[in-house]
RNA sequence: UGGGGUGUAGCCAAGUCGGUAAGGCACAGGACUUUGACUCCUGUAUGCGUAGGUUCGAGCCCUGCCACCCCAG
């Protein structure tokens, strides 16, 4: 966006020059944009302390800022107990502090694609047995991908977000690349993965080299109303946790009760449909026994959840699928990363290698406990992002 | 109705020479957390099948009864 805008603000420049008169309208445009190079930015804001914080931190580095508050879905649409007052309250604080620091704010309707690529594949996701990250996906189709759209159509230069992360223009490589939040218990790089070079280059995350503690203080300093509100958590669209009822109230359809089996063959008890457990999982089995018993893996078609002990779970190689590579253009042989499968988890020494049709192999040095389907697998360089992807088979070669 | 064994919280289970109820699982609450999980912390038997007895004191000793299991029939 920014390289084409100053090309064709350029060209534009040069017309301006040849012929003043027709220009005149565009000049203006022109010298609010770029002659008194101000970048124009289209900040996301939740309403919460970071996003919020980081508007006025861009606002004083001398951005034009025009505020968005993004509308994801309708409560009642989704079935949740109408206890959605959370999103109004959400939207009144934005504009509060869109208001305060003097800057325009809107609204966008994004339910449309928060449904179809957010909570459906969410949905669909869950039914075929794995275990999706939403977050992901909504940065990269909703948050991040339509913002991007509408961005280019109110002539932003940039987007930005309350992100935990930084991004860099690296000469050697001529790449873009992302970096982890300098903050490592609030490092969100692993969510923004799916970043294209096009969306690094127009993107910034005012956030990346703070802490947390600063951010809360300088909000409070500021006299921002939302200062002290708490971190945010659990699922958007499941604020009570239970997200297997939110499939249901969407779909219509009970989850199907069968049969907890031991990895030993021993029949354990009855399950409440396999919606309800992930590969890992140890509350709400509901079983006795010796030892603490875990999802091990299911049988989709038998509707069959196994449960065994804990060194079940370890698996070192994974295939990952739909990957995206930021720091290299592509993977040609054998690189020796970090790697992350799952948010808040450390990343730890692997092996990645290219096996086409963007698939990706990992194998971690040591064994990983209970690598899940349809989970994220971010790769890192110290603190590089090389690239991420979708975990799709593990591989138990332990 | 001959012999043997067992009966401790929702489940499994420790409990030594009688001294004032371990632990695990499950569950609940909390912490952590822009996903699901994991993890961590806290909590849960005035009571040990039941009725008596012996003891300063009994889950542990004695007696009766009840229940379940096993072996013989």
């Amino acid at each position: 966006m920014k390289r084409k805008s100053m090309k064709s603000a350029q060209s534009l420049k040069r017309n301006v020059l040849q012929n003043f008169a027709d220009c005149c309208y565009k000049v203006n445009v022109l010298q609010r944009n770029f002659v008194m190079n101000k970048p124009k930015v289209l900040m996301a804001m939740s309403g919460g302390v970071d996003s919020t914080t980081a508007a006025l931190l861009l606002q004083e580095a001398g951005y034009d800022i025009v505020g968005v508050t993004l509308k994801m879905f309708d409560a009642k649409e989704i079935g949740l107990a109408v206890q959605d007052d959370s999103s109004f309250a959400n939207v009144a604080d934005a504009a509060k502090a869109a208001a305060k620091l003097g800057f325009p704010h809107h609204v966008f309707d994004f339910c449309k694609y928060f449904r179809a690529d957010v909570i459906d594949h969410f949905i669909a996701e869950y039914e075929n047995g794995r275990t999706p990250n939403p977050c992901v996906d909504c940065n990269k189709h909703v948050k991040l991908g339509q913002l991007f759209a509408r961005a280019e159509e109110l002539g932003c230069d940039y987007i930005a977000t309350g992100h935990y992360a930084n991004v860099k223009f690296e000469e050697e490589s001529g790449r873009w690349l992302l970096l982890r939040g300098e903050d490592r218990q609030k490092d969100q790089s692993y969510m923004l993965y799916t970043l294209k070079q096009e969306q690094l280059a127009h993107i910034l995350f005012p956030l990346g080299h703070l802490r947390k503690t600063e951010i809360r203080e300088k909000a409070a300093a500021e006299g921002l109303q939302n200062a002290q509100k708490p971190d945010s958590q659990d699922i958007c669209f499941v604020p009570d946790g239970d997200y297997a009822q939110v499939i249901q109230n969407i779909t219509k359809r009970r989850p199907k009760p069968g049969q907890f089996i031991h990895l030993d063959g021993t029949v354990l008890g009855t399950h409440k449909g396999q919606v309800h457990y992930t590969i890992g999982q140890r509350k709400g089995l509901g079983i006795a026994y010796r030892y603490p018993l875990y999802v091990i893996s299911k049988d989709i078609e038998k509707n069959i959840v196994y449960l065994g002990p804990q060194e079940a779970l370890f698996a070192n190689t994974l295939i990952a699928e739909n990957c995206n590579l930021i720091s290299v253009a592509e993977l040609n042989r054998p690189l020796r990363v970090t790697a992350k499968p799952r948010y808040r988890a450390a990343d730890v020494p692997a092996v990645i290698e290219p096996l086409g049709e963007g698939r990706i192999r990992v194998t971690f040095d040591e064994p990983q406990r209970a690598l899940t389907p349809g989970q994220a697998v971010v790769f890192y360089q110290d603190e590089v992002v090389v690239g991420g992807g979708t975990i799709g088979f593990v591989q138990k070669t332990v």
